[in-house]
DNA sequence: CTGAAAGCGCTAACAG
DNA sequence: CTGTTAGCGCTTTCAG
């Protein structure tokens, strides 16, 4: 597994190595026959620049840090499909970290990604608490926080606004005659999801409709921990004392969608049911989800912009953006 | 964003560098209170060790790159989350690159990540061609191929036993009476794919059925691909002149579902389908996909373990793992 | 047990 | 235009 390098080249060529150097990477101090002919032998030699070598002296790798709850969560893979390809465009790459949505783990992550000198990390924290845990290395590596939101923390964020989109939700399900209606998933280690169920319940007082809550006491949402939230919602009560539930995620959905299949009721004839984030499966047939979308390409767009910005120039100071929701009604909510 | 060195906490410490390093790591060679003395320094000082100027001398990264086609693709992520897992655990982190099933795309991102001196590279080949591509840079980094059967070629891969999955699938189709099954997005620049139609149509031969193919002429799958391949044989047909239809993938599947879903059909009433991977969608209720399982978890532990082996020791040879598919029946199917 | 020094592969002044 | 040289931050002999 020897590799060639530089110098290996420079020998061949009968130059010196910094002459390889500059030849390789499109320096203007050179003659154009050198150039070619360097650039033929190395190429013939098979030699491979060494990144790590050169991030060494350049001191700048080129890779992002993308720390994220789990890559197989939807909502997840789409932002880290979207983020790697803005990302790339750009020249960096991508290293992977799942943080299990836990804050040991997700700062050990956090640490192990400013020691392998990335350019800057872009993370979907945890919760509100991932930020006190990460930040004493916040001054080391720029870092931008996606979909949660930090309200006036002096950090850069983009996330959705949250709070608008369940109360478009909200309209939506009083537009439709809905009086009772269940807020499903609220966690209280996110302000994102603190803001999704400020949203509905300040729909809730605008309608005159009496607020209720199912709170996860899961640090992630999941189609199984929507199951089980729901199964044990439909058991206790026997029937479901409301004509629509408000998930806070579509993960969650699916999981009322999966249990509300095993008590035997129907949507959205037994109750209307809207979700947040439009992951790609809420489109499927069958499942029909209405809900909320995040605009996730642009977020990531965004995140990746902030990010470059922040590295190019460390003194451009911090950002909010607040990017729109918008409803995506497909077929599981119906008049009541 | 100055980061403090090992040199730094030399100066304070009073001793040299090289004892830095050694109080650091572990080495044996030290006495344990300078150890101590040392090691609380760094700390109260902020240091982080710098992986990249460690990796430039002891030749290793503790990098894997993982190349597949789009993360955002269900199987994709799933095998992705495994293969960050147990790679995490053995002491490697993940470098993502997306090739979107692009032959170019594929080879420079290879390239790429062998410029990074990763340790090693998974991927997830967009084709049989990816080898070709990919062959000069094979000797300079270990490689795992993983879902791709590259047959007798001498280089490690796992995949599932594709042909026998199919064979099980057919064989339960055929046990509930079918007669008429269409084999539905056949993909020639794969042999996983090949061997899943011959694993059809030799259970064709078996049963004195009459093969029948719809080819799928993308390079890979989703529910578009899939919804839009099932579009135009509903359109042409009028009406569809199979029973069952086992498709290539859970994904394809899906698009299945949504097309009939469109013209009316239902499943499995107008006719039974099966899948090829079991995401995780394919449990959701109203979806209830029978298909065939890839043991995902399982596969990306091996591919994860044989390259750790190759890394280790590089005459190790090579392997190829076929694992055992197994037939989840969910109610996708039904008798004719 | 600890320090000095070489060097990993490359870039970037600085000379010429 | 090209060569020489000094590091980037760290590990690892080799002395002491």
């Amino acid at each position: 597994m020897k590799k060639v390098t530089i110098k290996d080249v420079a020998k061949v060529a009968g130059v010196s190595y910094a002459t390889v150097s500059r030849a390789l990477s499109g320096s203007p101090e050179i003659g154009e026959e050198t150039r070619q002919r360097i650039i033929k032998l190395s190429k013939e030699m098979g030699y491979t620049p060494n990144s790590v070598a050169r991030s060494l002296v350049v001191q700048s790798t080129n890779i992002f840090g993308l720390v994220l709850g789990r890559i197989n969560n939807p909502f997840m893979s789409e932002i880290a499909f979207y983020v790697e390809k803005h990302a790339r465009v750009r020249g960096y790459n991508l290293m992977l970290c799942n943080s299990g949505s836990d804050l040991d783990h997700e700062e050990e992550t956090y640490r192990l990604l400013v020691g392998r000198q990335v350019d800057g990390i872009i993370i979907i924290p945890s919760g509100v608490h991932s930020y006190e845990r990460i930040k004493p290395y916040l001054d080391t590596t720029p870092t931008i926080f996606v979909s949660e939101n930090l309200r006036d923390l002096r950090q850069s964020y983009v996330t959705v606004d949250n709070y608008k989109g369940t109360m478009m939700g909200m309209e939506y399900l009083h537009s439709l005659g809905h009086k009772k209606i269940l807020y499903f998933g609220r966690r209280m280690g996110s302000i994102t999801h603190q803001l999704r169920a400020q949203g509905y319940e300040e729909a809730c007082n605008k309608f005159g409709i009496t607020p209720a809550f199912v709170d996860s006491h899961y640090t992630h949402s999941s189609i199984k921990k929507g199951y089980l939230i729901a199964m044990e919602l439909f058991q206790s009560q026997g029937h479901l004392g409301y004509t629509a539930i408000m998930a806070s995620t579509d993960t969650m959905a699916l999981g009322i969608i999966k249990a509300a299949d095993e008590f035997g009721m129907s949507i959205p004839e037994d109750f209307s049911l809207i979700g947040f984030d439009n992951i790609n499966f809420s489109g499927l047939p069958k499942i029909n989800l209405t809900t909320i979308e995040q605009p996730k390409n642009a977020m990531a767009a965004v995140a990746v912009d902030m990010l470059i910005n922040k590295i190019t120039d460390p003194a451009v100071g911090y950002s909010h953006r607040i990017m729109e929701p918008s409803l995506i009604v497909r077929s599981s909510c119906a008049p009541v």
